[in-house]
Parts: structure tokens; sequence; C-alpha cells
DNA sequence: GGAAGATGACAAG
DNA sequence: TTGTCCTCTTCCC
């Protein structure tokens, strides 16, 4: 379930068990192993996450770049390490912890020069207190891209995926094929710093919670979800379900080989003003 | 038991 | 745009 929050949880839980430690690093998969070996009894100096990236510091600038991608999981355990399970890719250990990394589209030993490359290619994180939102604001307000597309690319917007994109797109209301140079500044400045709120409650909870505290009731009256991305929402994944604040059905499309959410009434199509004139 | 699908991102054409 | 990779879970037969 990796968005954003994810990771930096991830990041948090990471530090928290091997940070400043000495660390056993192996790759019971082998697809890692090599590398694997060169930090093998290294100090692990820290974790930290930019956007859905991860990079766990090694003593001598030395950084493991993990991405999740779709299915990837990284899950960090206390007590002693049992006997590899499935696809361990990357298994971190020491006296107290065990962490295995499974399905990741990437895992790379790289340097700190490559670690910056790949942090400064990213869009503002919400998640970073220090992000520049201008620079997001920068392309949205010019491109002809649609809205639903720059949220979920990662050089305008770290962090941001398919869940958030379609749950905060609905509680602003914005048509998710509208296109980005449509938006007004006050738009996306609301937009923006109810992301900041979300990741942040996700950071804290785990969860990916967004219907308001008003609708809740309807939210908790409806059948139990099967997807695990742990909290309440509004449209994610509730193709034919009736709208938690108008009724309507909830829709969906395929945007960018992604699927898209949202209600019809409550994100109304966006019609341009020189389209309402004609 | 096997297919389909999933919170992602890349390369190739 | 399409194909590919990564792994595990869910659903259908």
């Amino acid at each position: 379930m990796p968005e954003g929050h994810t990771l930096h949880r991830l990041a948090t839980a990471l530090d928290a068990a091997f940070g400043g430690r000495v660390a056993r690093v192996s790759s019971p998969q082998g697809r890692f192993a090599a590398d694997a070996a060169l930090l093998d009894g290294a100090r692990l100096v820290t974790a930290e996450s930019a956007g859905k990236h991860l990079f766990v510091e090694f003593a001598g600038d030395r950084f493991v770049h993990v991405h999740l991608g779709l299915i990837g999981k990284f899950d960090v355990c206390p007590g002693a390490a049992p006997m590899a399970v499935g696809q361990v890719r990357l298994r971190l250990q020491n006296d107290t912890s065990y962490a295995d990394l499974r399905g990741a589209t990437q895992c790379d030993l790289v340097g700190r020069v490559k670690r910056d490359t790949i942090v400064g290619s990213l869009g503002p994180d919400p998640l970073r207190p220090d992000a520049d939102t201008a620079r997001a604001w920068a392309r949205i307000h010019r491109s002809d891209r649609v809205l639903g597309d720059l949220l979920m690319d990662q050089n305008v917007l770290a962090g941001v995926g398919n869940v958030y994109r379609a749950e905060v797109l609905f509680r602003h209301g914005l048509d998710p094929q509208r296109p980005g140079r449509t938006l007004r500044r006050g738009q996306w400045d609301a937009l923006w710093s109810d992301l900041v709120a979300l990741l942040a409650e996700g950071v804290r909870t785990g969860r990916i919670d967004t219907v308001r505290p008003e609708h809740t009731p309807e939210a908790m009256a409806r059948p139990p979800r099967k997807d695990d991305h742990g909290g309440e929402v509004y449209v994610y994944r509730r193709t034919g379900q009736p709208c938690l604040v108008c009724g309507s059905r909830v829709r969906t499309t395929e945007l960018k080989g992604r699927n898209l959410f949202w209600c019809p009434r409550c994100q109304p199509r966006f019609r341009s003003r020189a389209a309402r004139n004609v």
C-alpha cells in the first residue's frame, strides 16, 4: 500500500529499529546479494523517505534506494529473523529486529550524488515542512494535462498515489479530467493544504481516511471493504456504489493505465468559459 | 487450482 | 500507447 505516508512510516520504523547500529545485510532471494555483501556489517546511519522513495543510509555515503512500486512490501519486525519465506530481496537484521523487503521495483545501492539527483527530480512532498508548493503550482497552472494525471506525476508532486488522488479531488469537488491550467490559485492552495493534512494523518494512523466526520455514519453503515488501504474513503474503489454525499453512483475510468474514481455529481464535468458560450 | 488485479514506474516503439 | 517487471491476495471455477 505504498503512498507517501507509508514510506514515511517505514523510514521511521527502520530508523528506530536499525538507525545508528551495525546491521547484518543479506539477500535470501539472491538478486541483491552482491550489494548486500558490501554492506553487511556496516553501520546503518538512518532511513529517510522522499515521496514514494526510501533511502537507507549506510556509513560511507552509501544508500540503499528502495521503491516499492505497486506491490512491494518492507516489513519491519521485532525479534530474531525466521527462515526467509517467499522472495525476500533484502533482509536487514540486528540483535533486536529484522526487516524483509519483497516485490520492490527498485532496490539499488547508490552514492550520495545519485541519491541527491533522485530527490532533486521529485516535486514537493506534502509531508515535508520545507516543501516548495510554488514549484508544483508552476507546473500545474501552465499544463494542458488533466488534474488526475498531474497529481500522480511524482515530478509534479511527490508522494500522492491513486487513493489520495481520487479522494482529494473528491473532497474539493474537482473534475479529475479538468486541465491543470484552468485551476485557480485559491483552489490549488486549498488542495495542497488538504494533502498536507491528509498525508500527515496517514502517517499518524497508518491508514488512509478521507471521509469527513459529517459523512462518517454513512461510511460506517456500508459493507466492509475487501481492499487493504485500511481507512474510510469517498470514491476510491467504490465503483457503482452510492456516493456518501449525494447518492449518485461512483464512476470509474482508466487514465494512463490507472483506475480513476469520481462522483459525477459532486465533481461535475468542467467546461471552460469558451465551451459554455458556444 | 489458476486467473486477475493491485496504492507504480520504466523502456521501447 | 503498450509491454514488462515485481509478489501476494482475492475471487471464480
